[in-house]
DNA sequence: ATATATTTTTTACGCACGAGAAGTTTAAAC
DNA sequence: GTTTAAACTTCTCGTGCGTAAAAAATATAT
């Protein structure tokens, strides 16, 4: 039993031709039942596979698929990553993983390595406010993509992602039936553009509810979101800054530190009236269900928006054009202890 | 202004010769700067870039290297990996990361995967306990391999972790002189064998220091830590199987978790007077900063761990040996208010 | 049994680059 | 001005596989 050396020495062991196994290895249902067997007893045999170099090299498509997330250490996106490359594995592709780490130099590198894969499809969550609009928009003319998370505004990409107006307006009106309405805390000069979209929404909303909307911004640059909760928000707990008793984040991450502001300055967060105030979020965050108290927050659809991603690029790539659709999905209220 | 196909297009328009374009893609050192500044001219003009297939098809190294974490929804592992990716970046070689999302069929079809990538080297953190030992240990003898984080033990593999004994020595000391001893929480079948080592040595400085040990050991499989660090914990309180009131968790994951069911227990955490119960962890978990009260733990050296995990594995791949070096790394001690 | 359709084999070429040998230019050293 | 070594060029071959066309083998239908 020699160890094969390429396909060439495979298919002499399997007792086929070359190009057979080379059909088989791009769709092991287009030979015929008998000779798959052998090829398959003889993949046994010998565990052997092709070069994947030599393979992609003259596709006309590989069957690479990358994704880019904007940053990793973000279990949401660690999460929403899994769950797409889980996907993308079923479907027979090869993912590959990318974060850029909140750094727009790394996001354009990072399209510069895909564009060189030559991958069938990328799935790119942008770094949003601060991404290269130009190189993004330069790579999707080459590379069918679909945006998530974050849309790019005035380009024609399609991009899967959560309604956050109804966000804002679900939890929103949520917090007015149940208590005091809702101030807004967010960052300044936030990274993500849904942000802007969530505090026009809570404007609207508060407006629409005939109440006085109350938006307290925080500065703070970069992915850090909890140091900037909790720096910021401590400051403006100080200041008093609130005008109401009860605080909507623009997304959980800031909560999380906005609730550690709260417990360092004895402010004690919850529903129940032996609380200061209450505290929501909006994403349900992995770890909001285990703060203290656990957070009130607009839960996305994780799983919807990285199915049909992954649907709409799949469906392109296998039509040959490029994939133009917007979809947005809603968000359901988790009520915790928080608010 | 035409658009370069391959090498020998963007060689006639540098005005130089393939061979001589291949040398500089190689170490742009290797060639005379003069011809240098012609090609980074031309590379400026068109913006062309090696096909990485072809590349690798013939080279005896690439310059992949392949970046295994059990589970990266777990920001300490997306934190590990970043700080891995950026080395080897700025090493020049080509970082590709992969999770096994706690499946050891999952982590062994990635090391099928990377297998026939001819990857120069693999940074692995094995799943541990539920880890193919055979087939990591095929797998390293033929890709230079430095494992991280968890150790696979009884073979002769490079390992850069952290000093587990040293982590739960120190933290128990400080607990002891700051309170009452410590009981130790941890999970029954932990995936991590680290989590046994630090048991070990609770058990032994607990001894040495003239303490009767409790272990509270609570059900639970797979990487869900939080809500095994919950419900695991809610069960042990309701039932008082926690013979002092200081609680060292076996992980801050774990810590974390723990934290939940103590507010949903009513159970005040803290080192202060008015407080019932002080809970300390161990990792320093990105998180931890931001738990109510933030948590006291043991820093692992993320920063060490990696820079000496990815220096071990390009020294082996110069030298064209094996990696065999074993390599533990302290831990510090992070004072905050649960403990 | 014959005709037809489907697979498989054979043959041949192409891909984009790495690698080595041998010859040529360049630049520095004597 | 000659020597010498480094850098560069050209030539050629090798890599492992995709792909296409035509010929041969096999299976299915009539």
């Amino acid at each position: 039993m020699t160890k094969i050396r390429n396909m060439e020495e495979f298919a002499a062991a399997a007792g086929v031709s070359r190009p057979t196994v080379s059909k088989y290895f791009n769709d092991p249902n287009s030979v015929r039942p008998s000779t798959r067997e052998r090829i398959e007893a003889a993949l046994e045999r010998y565990d052997w596979r092709p070069n994947i170099f030599a393979m992609n090299q003259n596709r006309k498509l590989t069957k690479i698929v990358g994704i880019v997330v904007p940053y990793l250490a973000d279990p949401f996106f660690a999460e929403i990553a899994r769950s797409i490359e889980r996907r993308c594995i079923e479907a027979g592709y090869l993912p590959t993983l990318y974060s850029s780490h909140g750094d727009p130099a790394l996001e354009n590198d990072i399209l510069d390595t895909l564009r060189s894969l030559r991958p069938a499809g990328v799935l790119l969550a942008p770094l949003g406010r601060t991404s290269d609009k130009g190189a993004i928009e330069k790579f999707c003319a080459d590379v069918p993509t679909v945006l998530f998370d974050s849309n790019v505004s005035g380009l024609e990409i399609a991009y899967v992602g959560s309604d956050n107006p109804q966000f804002a307006d679900l939890i929103v009106d949520y917090l007015c039936r149940t208590g005091e309405p809702p101030c807004f805390f967010e960052m300044k000069n936030p990274a993500n553009p849904n942000a802007n979209k969530r505090r026009q929404s809570y404007l609207a909303t508060m407006e629409r509810l005939g109440h006085t909307p109350h938006v307290v911004s925080v500065g703070g640059e970069g992915w850090d979101f909890e140091e900037i909760g909790r720096s910021g928000g401590a400051k403006a707990l100080a200041e008093k800054r609130f005008a109401t008793n009860t605080v909507l984040c623009s997304n959980d991450r800031l909560a999380i530190g906005f609730l550690t502001a709260c417990y360092e300055s004895g402010v004690r967060v919850g529903r129940t009236p032996d609380c200061a105030i209450r505290v929501a979020g909006q994403d349900d965050h992995p770890f909001s269900r285990y703060t203290c108290p656990p957070l009130t927050t607009v839960a996305q659809d994780y799983d919807a928006i990285s199915r049909h991603a992954v649907e709409t690029l799949f469906q392109s790539v296998e039509d040959g054009e490029k994939p133009r659709e917007v979809k947005l999905f809603e968000g359901r209220l988790v009520m915790r202890d928080s608010a």
